[in-house]
RNA sequence: GCCGAUGUAGCUCAGCUGGCUAGAGCAGCUGAUUUGUAAUCAGCAGGUCGUGGGUUCGAGUCCCUCCAUCGGCUCCA
């Protein structure tokens, strides 16, 4: 017998060899009916594995991310061997679960695999899911692994062999097909009810660009039709949210092909929210202790020569700008850092002076690959939230701490709840890709997680994910089809002052090196406002809105009182647009709800008569008939709590 | 940059296998209407079919180049 323990501490004995499937049927037909994975001290196994000493066991179904995992990584299998069916001489290479999903990346040597021919795919594999076809561990020696993939004639799995040790080898069987695999399938093919392959892409053989690249085919499958059918409308409804759809819609921002990919215009309405945005912060930030400053859009070379900027980018940047001196070359401005740190090199600081804190709305410019273009959310130019702190080591934590809270601030403010942080470190493998010594980077590294740790994040540590200079905590937050995007970030740097060679004289009256904070709450102006928009889906928080309240008149013939109340409103600093256009009040009411403006008055014959006007409420209809006066406090009173506030 | 897809009026889209002066709705303009909580009616105007080249008696439609956009990969100071 052995003793097994389950996830609410219970114990129970069972016979050896005994499977999780069956540990689930011994507690109920239905749980056995729905486990689909499971663990045996914390390591993924087959349902079908049986258990031989005493452990720990967990029960996964379709509720639980390991479920969905094993449910995912079955269904890669299938599409595998859907793909070498109708494509006999396709080589597989990798196939995991992801996210929401799962891929498989194959080499269809010279056949170029287009969209059109995953109809045809998933009909296969739906075919396939229906035989109910049993997933069978297998272990392997390395010699037969070899031997097998060599008469597959199959480079990349054999690659992948190479760097496996003989007796770790196993591979998963289902009919005929079989495939190098590490385990954690569902019981059978026929879990899986409902399949779509969703796109086509291309993907580099181990994601490295000077490698092959080979055709990627994502899927999502599910244990019910009705699930698809779910998950497609809510794809369907997320694109509505997008914020390259919404913002040409609401008129925030446009592109131009004359004017430069990658380069947004702000329009208006964009510059309007955009500048209410700055000064949102830009208040919290002299709250802060900080001080605004001012540098150009282009700095000379040598400038970025000493940041090490230009040794690390200057190839793939906008190339110098030449002057008609002999050998001058100007840079279009890539980061405010080097300016920032030829600012605080003005005059000598003491420790007293200590920290200074320069920000700065700085546009930048970098030439970003052309594929990797995307909206307002990867951009050629834009406005960096930047601000550099200079302070000493002993002031770090603090300072740190105090930056964490004001991002915290900004992401509570504008009700990003659903965020989060990333500590990225060095990469251990390529030292080279970084400036600076070993000591310096532990410092910035430290300081990092022990400021991650005392706020309290909930934190992932990412390797290699570091910028060149120095460490980052950095804030994700997922756009509308759950891509992640980098928002606010705050990053140690012990290299620049070094390089700069900054400096401020200490109570012992000898020359100390400052330790420079760079950090931008928004992350940029472009990126940040992109996000803002997919999450409100352009219903922004009252006091962001560019239009706070629409005046609509039922007739040309109110037009006097309408002039009257908008100039009321205007007197009252609250934004109001008059419309009196000779429309029907129902259009006009209906472009009102579709500019998506929190509020609307509209007013006729009886307000004119009671000099009142009726109130309504953006997607809620009718709220009533107030005075002036009430309509000026109302909104007053949304705007206030459509804001949090800062404390220092 | 790489793989795949897409590009028709300001916007959203139709235009089948190449065949007369390229269509619709919304927006715009003109006129009528003076309107009560999500689209009043009529008329008018608006397009070198992304660009350049080619095939053809004939190209929005087929082929190639380039540009831009979309989904990924790579990259992201």
């Amino acid at each position: 017998m052995i003793e097994i323990s389950f996830p609410d501490k219970s114990k129970r004995s069972f016979k050896k060899g005994t499977t999780p499937f069956e540990i689930a049927q011994s507690i109920s037909e239905g749980l056995a009916r729905n486990v689909l994975s499971s663990s045996f001290n914390e390591n993924i196994i087959e349902v079908s594995t049986p258990l031989e000493k005493n452990g720990d066991i967990k029960l996964f179904t379709w509720k639980d991310p390991e479920g969905k995992a094993a449910f995912w990584h079955s269904s890669a299998h299938i599409l595998a061997q859907s793909i070498l069916s109708l494509y006999p001489k396709a080589k597989l290479t990798i196939g995991p679960s992801i996210e929401n999903g799962f891929y498989y990346d194959v080499d269809f040597g010279d056949y170029s695999f287009t969209e059109k021919d995953l109809i045809p795919l998933e009909k296969q594999f739906l075919s396939y899911a229906r035989e109910k076809f049993e997933f069978k561990m297998r272990m392997c020696s390395k010699s037969d692994a070899v031997k097998y993939y060599k008469k597959e004639k199959n480079p990349f799995k054999l690659e992948l062999i190479e760097n496996l040790k003989d007796g770790e080898i196993s591979f998963c069987d289902h009919a005929d097909f079989t495939d190098l695999c590490k385990g954690g399938h569902i019981p059978n093919t026929g879990y899986i009810k409902a399949v779509k392959l969703l796109n086509v892409a291309g993907a580099y053989w181990r994601g490295d660009e000077s490698k092959k690249q080979l055709t990627r085919i994502y899927g999502i499958s599910f244990p019910k039709q009705k699930e698809l059918s779910e998950y497609l409308t809510l794809l369907e409804e997320a694109k509505k949210r997008d914020h390259r759809k919404l913002g040409k819609e609401l008129e925030l921002f446009t592109f131009s092909k004359k004017v430069g990919q990658g380069l947004p215009l702000w329009l208006p309405k964009g510059a309007d929210l955009r500048e209410r945005l700055e000064n949102f912060l830009k208040n919290a930030q002299t709250l802060a202790g900080y001080e605004q400053v001012i540098s150009p859009h282009i700095g000379n070379k040598e400038l970025y020569v000493t940041s090490g900027h230009y040794e690390k980018y200057g190839a793939d940047s906008f190339q110098p700008i030449k002057t008609p001196a002999d050998g001058e070359e100007f840079l279009l401005k890539p980061m405010n850092c080097p300016h920032h740190c030829e600012i605080y090199k003005t005059k000598p600081w003491s420790y007293r002076d200590l920290p200074k804190r320069y920000a700065e709305f700085g546009t930048v410019y970098r030439y970003e690959q052309s594929g990797e273009l995307h909206g307002l959310t990867r951009v050629r130019g834009f406005t960096q939230d930047d601000a550099h702190i200079f302070c000493t080591s002993e002031q770090l934590n603090e300072e740190f701490k105090k930056v964490i809270d004001l991002v915290l601030y900004v992401f509570k403010s504008l009700g990003f709840k659903d965020f989060t942080t990333q500590v990225s470190l060095r990469d251990p493998e390529n030292p080279e890709k970084y400036i600076g010594s070993v000591k310096n980077w532990e410092m910035a590294e430290n300081a990092i997680i022990s400021a991650a740790i005392e706020k309290k994040l909930n934190y992932n540590i990412e390797k290699g994910e570091a910028a060149f200079y120095g460490p980052k905590l950095d804030f994700m937050v997922k756009d509308a089809l759950g891509r992640r995007w980098q928002l606010g970030t705050i990053q140690v740097d012990y290299n620049l002052p070094e390089r700069f060679d900054l400096t401020y004289k200490g109570s012992d009256n000898n020359l100390h090196r400052p330790v420079m904070i760079h950090r931008a709450p928004f992350g940029s102006m472009e990126r940040f406002v992109a996000i803002l928009l997919e999450h409100t889906a352009g219903n922004f928080p009252i006091w962001l809105s560019p239009i706070q309240i629409n005046i609509l008149c039922v007739s040309e013939k109110h037009k006097n009182y309408a002039q009257k109340v908008s100039k009321f409103l205007e007197n009252h600093e609250i934004r109001a647009l008059l419309d009196d256009r000779n429309e029907t009040i129902g259009k006009k009411i209906r472009e009102s709800e579709i500019s998506k403006t929190p509020f609307m008055i509209i007013l006729g014959e009886k307000e004119v008569q009671s000099q009142t006007v009726s109130l309504r409420k953006h997607q809620k209809g009718d709220i009533g008939s107030f005075d002036l006066r009430s309509v000026v406090k109302l909104i007053n009173r949304e705007i206030k709590e459509s804001k949090a506030t800062f404390k220092v």
